[in-house]
DNA sequence: TCCGAGCCCCTAACAGTGTTAGGTGCCGTT
DNA sequence: AACGGCACCTAACACTGTTAGGGGCTCGGA
């Protein structure tokens, strides 16, 4: 059984080809599907031969975030700061959620991989063009990076739910409204009446929404002649 | 052997001392120690007995998730918006802190129990009296959820490592800083140069700072006067 | 008083997990 | 021709979540 049609371009069994087929083992059978010895058939080879190129399962993890992490398309490079950040932000949210649970394995993952690093250098080129002094772009760096993964990594989960049950995200959506308007009125009168609005608005503009917030808090930061 | 002091107090097997059971096991062995097993012995029972009470692992993840979220205790109901929203960041942040891989168990997991639901719904309601419209105050809890959630999974995963390993927060930090300084400077002029400005300040000022910038994000959807 | 029902726990086992020890062939160098 | 090390192998270990089936225990009804 041909293991991998990757052989004819790539016999070697690299570092890279591992994460390679780390990949296609997670888009196949989810992170919680993703085992040493699927990786190794994925690439031809019994489970104790990655320990040849790798220390770890964990080590396998780091190496997959990398790869993870390789075509997120930086946005481009015109227009003011607002929508060179805003682009970066939906385009880095919209990688992950396009990988199935990319989200989970990126989240708390320190040693950031060389592709991660390009892009934080890109996005700290900009911040610094815009006018950030180098501590402030430093830090909206890592306050943009904790948005948008805490947020894919909220709406990432229903979505493998929704996967494995079948149901569409709009039945889920409307179940948990129906969940909030059950509770006990005397309770929780603020939930029970703001049932639709909690679980009405579609995540793309409750992202939006959060995102705009965060740049205009941001546009503070800056003399008003660059805001 | 005794499994259990709590045996005196609470002979019965609940879901609550299954609960409290767990966040013992997860507080001395962390996430990926928390076994059925293990759990079981803490209530002085076999493992295959846990499935008369709960479906799954995963059910019983949720029951831990909740009781994780059991005394988080909310700000004072006093002074302005501004000062009762960072209070209930800053002490969420520590309680999850506080218990030992919290984020990690919380994170992207569904079904918000009980505990968190009061939480929701006392945040909320002080969300409404500061002025904002129903719509904005369900989309700045989500906002604020999402980043607090964020930040604390990037900073609890070091922690987790600095306590294995044995090393400190600061060697830690100073390791950080000093790849970044031998990253190639032609490719990553911005990384080199603003090593210290990326691993210098704590994770404390780092947090304030993103907080801030939201905070003021938000005011600018209040009327004037109420700012 | 006996009997069944249901609750709550048990043993035993299954398939699968990460990981290690030790062995084997091949390939380039000396 | 012998050697060293690279890159794989088999076999096994301890452990995981989960299920099947069984056995007491207590209760309500006949």
């Amino acid at each position: 059984m041909p293991a991998d049609e990757d052989d004819a371009v790539q016999p070697a069994l690299t570092r890279e080809a591992l994460a390679r087929a780390a990949l296609r083992v997670l888009e196949r059978d989810g992170l919680a599907g993703l085992s040493m010895r699927k990786v190794a058939a994925e690439v031809g080879v019994r489970a104790a031969s990655l320990y040849w190129h790798v220390r770890d399962k964990e080590e396998l993890l780091d190496l997959l975030n990398d790869a993870l992490m390789a075509d997120v398309e930086a946005p481009p490079r015109t227009g003011d700061w607002r929508v060179q950040l805003r682009g970066y932000c939906e385009r880095y949210r919209a990688h992950l959620l396009g990988r199935r649970d990319a989200a989970k394995v990126v989240a708390g993952r320190l040693a950031p991989g060389p592709n991660l690093l390009h892009l934080m250098e890109d996005q700290l080129d900009r911040l610094r063009e815009a006018g950030f002094s180098a501590a402030d772009a430093a830090m909206v760096s890592y306050l943009l990076g904790a948005y948008v993964q805490g947020f894919v990594l909220q709406e990432q989960s229903p979505m493998a739910a929704a996967e494995t049950t079948g149901t569409g995200r709009r039945e889920l959506a409307d179940a948990a409204a129906e969940r909030f308007r059950a509770l006990p009125a005397a309770e929780f009168p603020n939930l029970v009446a703001m049932a639709d609005d909690l679980t009405g608005p579609d995540l793309d503009t409750r992202f939006a929404f959060g995102l705009e917030r965060i740049l205009d808090g941001l546009a503070a930061l800056l003399p008003p002649e660059r805001r």
